[in-house]
DNA sequence: CACGCCATTTTGACTAGTCAAAATAATTTA
DNA sequence: TAAATTATTTTGACTAGTCAAAATGGCGTG
C-alpha cells in the first residue's frame, strides 16, 4: 500500500494536470505539497522507480495508469468524505477541505462503498467538483467561467474550483454556491473587475482572478 | 500534536493499565505494539521526556495526566467511530476495529462532537465498552464475566472484552452480544470449560478463557 | 552467596521523508 | 553568442520510528 505522502503526491498531480498540459513542473509541484523544490525532485525519483510516475528530467512529471487509479482512489475518498462531513454532519461548507485532507488517507474501500451509498452516489461533492466513479472515471467537463462567459446572460453556478477557506467563505457570503443563478453585468479588464448580479437584486464587484474560479452554466430555463 | 505512533503508545498504556496493577511492562506493551521490547524502550523514553508517561526503569510505564487527557482522546474516537461504522453505514460487528484503529488518528474533535450528537450521545459502542465523555470521564466499572459469575443465574451480557475479528465472529454467530440473555449451567475448571445456556434453548461448550472474556450483570427482571 | 535466567536497556544500523545550500541546466536577455 | 536569470537536481545532514543483537540488571534457586 502506497504511503499518504504517496498518495499525497499522486493526488496532486493528477489535480495539477488538469490545468498543465499533462506535464507537471516540480515547482509547481512542490508548492503544491508545500516542501522545497529537492525534495519533491528525490520523492517523484522514488515514486517512477516504484512505477507511480514518468519523470522526464528538467522537464516534469506524468501519473503512469497505475499512479492514476491511486490518484483517483484517494480523489473518491476525498470528495465523498467532503460530502458526508456536509451533507450529514452538516459541517461549514468552507472548511471541511482540511479535514477530508487527513480523512481521505484513512479510510479504507469498503467504508467508502458504503459512505457513498449512504450519500446517495452523489456525481459531485459540495463544491461542484466531480467525484470519481469507483471504477476510476472522472466526469471531465469543460465549464466557463465568470470571468469568460457571455455578459448578460443568465447563469448557474456550478463549480467551486479553489478550497482555500478564506475564498470559499467569501463565495459562501455572497450567496455564490452551486446552484445559485446569477449574471455578468459587465467586465473591465484593464482594472481587473467583474460585475455580477444576484438573479434576486444584488449587484456587486469580483476581481477577474476570482471570477475565473467560479464555473457556470447557461439558464437553459 | 502528538504524530499517531504517539497515540497509539499512549492508548495501549492506558489499555493495559486497566488490567495490570498500574504500571505496564515493556514486554506487554511491546507485545500489544507488535514491535520488539527495545523499540518501546527507546519509545518510551522519549515520551516521559515530553511529559506524557512516567517510566520507572525496569519496573514499566504509567501516564501522566496529560498522557491520560490524551488517551483518552484516542479511545473515544476509536469507540465513536466503532459505533458510528456499525449503527450507520451497517458495517459487520467483527470488523470494525480495524478500520477504526486507522481513523481514530484522522478525525478531528469537531468531527467527533458531531459524529457523538449523530449517534445520540451513546454510552458504550457495540461491543459494550464505555465510550470516554469528552471531559474525559471513563466509565469504570466492574462487571463479572461468564467465567466468574454464579452458575444457573440469568444473565444479561454487557460487554465483550476482546477485539480480535475471530472472537468476534465466533461471538456472533453463537447470539453472545451485547444484550442478549443467557445462564451459566456448569464450569469444569479442570478441563478448563464453561457450559452455558442461551435463554432460549441452546446449550453449548465454550473454554473458560473465552468466557472471561464477556461480562455480564444479573438480569434484575 | 554465587549462578543462571529472563526481561530490559543499549548500541549500531536502516528507511522514509524532509531541508539548506551548492551545483548544474536551460532559457531568456542583451 | 555570451551573460544572466531561473528552475532543477544533487549533496550532506537531520528526525521519527523501527529492528537485530549484544550488554546489563534483578531475582529466585540451589
Amino acid at each position: 500500500m502506497p504511503s499518504s505522502t504517496v498518495e499525497n503526491y499522486l493526488k496532486h498531480i493528477l489535480l495539477l494536470s488538469a490545468s498543465a498540459q499533462d506535464l507537471v513542473s516540480m515547482g509547481e509541484l512542490a508548492s503544491a505539497l508545500a516542501v522545497v523544490p529537492g525534495t519533491a525532485t528525490t520523492m517523484i525519483k522514488a515514486l517512477a522507480r516504484e512505477g507511480y510516475v514518468a519523470h522526464q528530467p528538467r522537464q516534469g512529471v506524468s501519473l503512469t495508469s497505475a499512479g492514476r487509479t491511486v490518484a483517483l482512489s484517494v480523489l473518491r475518498k476525498h470528495r465523498l468524505v467532503e460530502t458526508f462531513l456536509v451533507n450529514v454532519l452538516k459541517m461549514d461548507w468552507a472548511s471541511v477541505h482540511a479535514e477530508a485532507e487527513k480523512l481521505e488517507h484513512a479510510i479504507s474501500d469498503e467504508v467508502l462503498d458504503r459512505l457513498d451509498a449512504l450519500l446517495g452516489y452523489p456525481a459531485t461533492d459540495p463544491h461542484g467538483d466531480p467525484i470519481p466513479s469507483r471504477k476510476g472515471k472522472l466526469n471531465f467537463q469543460v465549464y466557463a467561467s465568470l470571468a469568460t462567459c457571455a455578459l448578460k446572460q443568465p447563469l448557474r453556478i456550478v463549480r467551486i474550483t479553489e478550497q482555500t477557506t478564506e475564498f470559499l467563505q467569501f463565495a459562501d457570503q455572497n450567496h455564490l454556491l452551486p446552484g445559485s443563478t446569477l449574471s455578468v453585468t459587465s467586465r473591465n479588464l484593464p482594472a481587473g473587475l467583474a460585475t455580477i448580479k444576484t438573479t434576486g437584486t444584488r449587484t456587486q464587484a469580483m476581481s477577474i482572478t476570482a471570477a475565473g474560479k467560479i464555473l457556470v452554466e447557461p439558464l437553459r430555463r
